[in-house]
DNA sequence: CGGGCCTTTGATTCGCCTCAACGGAGGTGG
DNA sequence: CCACCTCCGTTGAGGCGAATCAAAGGCCCG
């Protein structure tokens, strides 16, 4: 098993501001687990009892509604820490993750980091910038949902997409997405969401291969109204 | 003016947790400040520097979207603190406060506070724990806006301001807002919101007493599909 | 080759937005 | 004191966008 104080992916997130002490500490109670695409990591109610740092892969966080869609709320990719808010307030997710490919990831029990946040400043600071950031994406999205057009808020989606998770050599994002998971990003039924993606298509704003999307013009997309 | 450490209003926030010494020197430096009804806190984009404390009255965090409506994110009532997020990130606000009533609010500068904030862990702590339940609650906000109609979604917000914000002796909520207040909280045009609640009032869940609203049938508001 | 699953397209229905007109309350000036 | 204005609340009619229901075409996999 990997050591914590010698992992490179944990310059991306705030277990950086640990010292080497704490990340040895910290190595030693932590395990790691692969985790294969589609498989739920936590449920909506479950006590995570820790956080996971994510080695490498991507995975959604979302919420089921009473009509039975489930809410595409966050993403989470490389790098980040999944479960922050139930370590903080010691509740139960109100999310469900689930992995949209295959992972690889490091679970650190509550117990242990705990301690580093409430006696290493530094951390608990640079959480807090984490959590603020998260709520100043969030307070867009409800903007976003309250008052834009489906069509618009699957622009900005594919831009975000782009813009934060980057794309593979040949141009596509490098998130493979389904149909459905972009109508639950936006909030829409799935035969929605399909639409607009025609459409956009048809106005040469993406192209597909495959499954995969390529936005072709994102200045277009930029523009949608 | 007032003394910090002597004031009761802070029992409600994360400013409980300082010491007497970090409260004198806060108290020292802070200006109090009267704010009449309608007027604005501070606008989108506007750099705070610091951070407020609400002693009394209620304000709205609302921003604007491109369509021209202002969509209320969040509402901050006496005892909380206000710009938290742009205390921490250091960032110009994302959001505009506006008075609901009369306040009186204390502003404290954010180079006093910073310091605390990365040398007091309990009190960074006790930061993080309120971000984490805002977080919690715009996650819930999301999925709302996304999966269920103005109807649900206004019945919810009656339900929320009387559970969170209380009545007044004779039943009616505590907050008066405005038709085209309750619209920007749902976020649908304001001949929607008043349609959606003529029809509560025909259907028992609500009376109003001039422009006070009372909810008379709660569970039956909780049931609205 | 057949059976799923995902994707796509069509047709219909329904919710909500928009525009428009009207009534009442409160404030202002003659 | 009344006429006027403006702001807010209310109601109606029309139209657009999105949800829903239904069905057909690709693709993977046994």
């Amino acid at each position: 098993m990997g050591k914590c104080e010698q992992c490179i992916i944990k310059q991306f997130n705030s277990l950086k501001s640990l010292t080497t002490d704490e990340l040895m500490r910290i190595s030693k109670c932590k395990t790691s687990r692969i985790i294969k695409k589609g498989e739920v990591i936590f449920e909506e109610g479950e006590s995570i009892n820790g956080v996971y740092c994510v080695k490498d892969g991507i995975c959604k966080l979302s919420k089921l509604s009473e009509n039975g869609k489930d809410q595409i709320v966050k993403m989470v990719v490389k790098g980040q820490l999944l479960g922050q808010r139930s370590l903080i307030n010691g509740e139960s997710s109100n999310l469900q993750a689930t992995a949209l490919n295959d992972m690889e990831v490091c679970f650190i029990p509550r117990s242990e980091i705990i301690k580093d946040l409430q006696s290493n400043p530094k951390f608990s600071f640079d959480v807090l910038q984490d959590m603020a950031k998260d709520l100043k994406e969030a307070d867009d999205v409800i903007v976003n949902m309250a008052q834009k057009s489906v069509r618009q808020r699957l622009a900005e989606s594919l831009i975000y997409i782009h813009d934060t998770f980057g794309t593979n050599p040949d141009g596509t994002l490098s998130i493979l997405l389904s149909r459905e998971d972009f109508a639950n990003i936006v909030g829409t039924a799935t035969e929605s969401a399909i639409r607009v993606l025609s459409q956009f298509k048809k106005d040469g704003l993406i192209t597909t291969i495959g499954k995969q999307i390529k936005i072709e013009n994102i200045e277009g997309l930029r523009r949608v109204e």
